[in-house]
DNA sequence: TGGATTATGTGCACCGTTCTACGTAAATCA
DNA sequence: TGATTTACGTAGAACGGTGCACATAATCCA
């Protein structure tokens, strides 16, 4: 890192100080920069060895007030789901090469934020944004999407015209998953899902709740089909799943809507004495990386999170080039089968 | 191709559109928009109504032409550190009550993307940095803390005099952690640290190589002192993980300079074959959520991540607000005794 | 009552880019 | 050879705010 530059004055390097050391005008600059049609190779080597010499880099925020800015902005529902990493992945992996940074933003599961932070990546002229989990309603996500190309991910609407969405098939997931523990012997299945499925039908929980449904009528088991909803706030939650693994009428089998929950409840039943998978048979969703280790041994639907980042930015990108039709990718699941199963 | 997207229906509101519609000037606006001096409360309650009438929200990116944007930039080594959402959750209960925005740029744990990012953010105007356990040396930190206000975290270099650093007393939590495995009579106790800790002396792992090697002497047991380096590439560092716990000099006891390195271990021990604490006792560092859990109990150094974030945001605000000098901020770190002791 | 303050509002020059419209020289065509 | 076209470069008006310098009105003080 050059850091001996001794830069006396420390005037902040901007377009016209390129212009003027390299001797022709701002305007020149400028297509160098964007390189835009009718420069000289002459004059662009000229400009780029100022542009190198002084170190100049160009202002996103001036840049954004007639141009692009180059940068996308990413939205997470929130840090500790330790699948968001993957999808962040494979989202980097296309964008990086096409040239474009990305800042992200976290919203913390609650709605407000959401907002606030979907405003000010728009404020700050990103040139497109990717949601992931969004908890926002069809007729936010489309107020947003008329003002910049979104595309989001983990929210099924496939009828949305104003912005494209991402998925994995969830509903067909959930039923790999119930299929496996029936292929076992199972017919005690119980379904842990997030609250309130109505009022977010196009989440994945609801989805994977109607996958569910599907396989236990398929198995001739829908008189047996069971979904508990346990309460999203720490301390409830724990005393809800202590209450519910020591009840008399504890299924047999549980299929868990992601392994956020299926992780704290496999522990507690380790702490309980209860065996799993002979008194307690679980298959989860998200195959994060906790689920597959050994000590954890969790059976997991694979969504292929960084499959999902690589297209949500693929299509991010041709939306930004101009694309006004939606798009609606649905990407098929697997199930990894793992000793809790 | 010049098309930048899908922004066709509403015009902008702007500043102007705001002025018009209350009837007073833009220069007005703008005083009640920064809430500055000399406005009267007729006007302002005017302009509000104004503002809330039509929707309006400033741009952020002209704003940083000249004023400040009140967004903040963090940034994170990785987005796996299952640690790193805690130190998140502390900045941001800080600064979202001081009326700022935060983005998040994820350095990927390479130091010519942290550079780019940093440089990002400055780009983009924001008013101050958290950089989170950084790869960057000290010079370069310096270069960018000249350009705007920074904190850094997980970094130690208390004679820096251009930016604050906040960290627990990783040398102080290492000999904590290696003091309890002696107090249970473990001489034979090795470390596992990152590669290079000459180059990167300022990052947590020399840190608590120091404090390892501090405990060791302190025991009597400098002569046994032992610190083994994975590579850090996924598939060699399996091999050798296996190889260093198959060995037959394979210690008794072993402190892990993060949960990072530890759980992959002591999952690896379960899969061997290897009892944990009988044959292998493990004490790690950072005390993340999975470490927690009980069919993991791994013991832990608890570096009270919140407080870390806190801190780093109060420094951040009061550097913003002026101060010139620097602050270094250490915080005690404590041990959280688990199964694997 | 006149001069000095103080409170309130406005005009306008920035901030650092992009991009359209236009000028000019060189190359091509008829 | 003159008329077109093409290639290259430039001037200057945006973009949407901020904030200084100033004008005006209201209040205060002897």
């Amino acid at each position: 890192m050059a850091d001996g530059g001794a830069k006396s004055s420390d005037a902040r390097v901007t377009i016209r100080t390129v212009a003027a050391d390299s001797g022709v005008s701002v305007a020149a600059v400028s297509k160098v920069l964007r390189n835009a049609y009718g420069v000289s190779d002459a004059l662009r080597l000229k400009v780029e060895a100022s542009i190198g010499r002084l170190g100049y880099r160009p202002s996103v925020a001036a840049r954004g007030m007639r141009g692009q800015t180059f940068t996308l902005g990413v939205l997470l529902v929130d840090f500790d789901n330790p699948f968001l990493p993957q999808i962040y992945r494979g989202i980097e992996s296309v964008t990086a090469g096409a040239g474009y940074k990305i800042m992200v933003g976290v919203g913390a599961a609650q709605t407000r934020m959401e907002a606030q932070l979907i405003e000010q990546m728009i404020d700050n002229r990103m040139d497109g944004l990717i949601l992931v989990a969004s908890q926002m309603s069809g007729a936010t996500l489309d107020h947003f999407a008329r003002q910049t190309p979104i595309v989001v991910v983990g929210h099924h609407e496939p009828s949305a015209e104003t912005f494209d969405t991402v998925n994995n098939d969830d509903r067909y997931g959930a039923r790999l998953a119930v299929r496996a523990l029936v292929a076992r012997g199972h017919r005690d299945i119980a379904m842990i899902a997030l609250p309130d499925p109505d009022l977010y039908p196009a989440n994945v929980s609801p989805q994977r709740e109607r996958g569910y449904r599907d396989a236990m009528t398929e198995a001739g088991l829908s008189d047996k089909a069971r979904v508990i909803y346990f309460p999203q706030t720490e301390g409830p939650r724990a005393a809800e799943m202590n209450t519910f693994l020591t009840a008399p009428n504890r299924p047999r089998a549980l299929f868990c809507w992601s392994d956020l929950d299926a992780i704290p409840l496999i522990n507690l039943a380790f702490q309980l004495g209860i065996r799993v998978p002979q008194d307690l048979a679980i298959v989860a969703y998200d195959n994060s990386p906790v689920a597959a280790l050994p000590l954890i041994s969790l059976a997991s639907v694979d969504q292929a999170g960084v499959r999902l980042g690589q297209l949500s930015a693929e299509a991010l990108l041709s939306r930004m080039n101009g694309r006004k039709v939606a798009e609606h990718i649905l990407i098929e699941p697997t199930l990894v089968v793992r000793g809790s199963l």
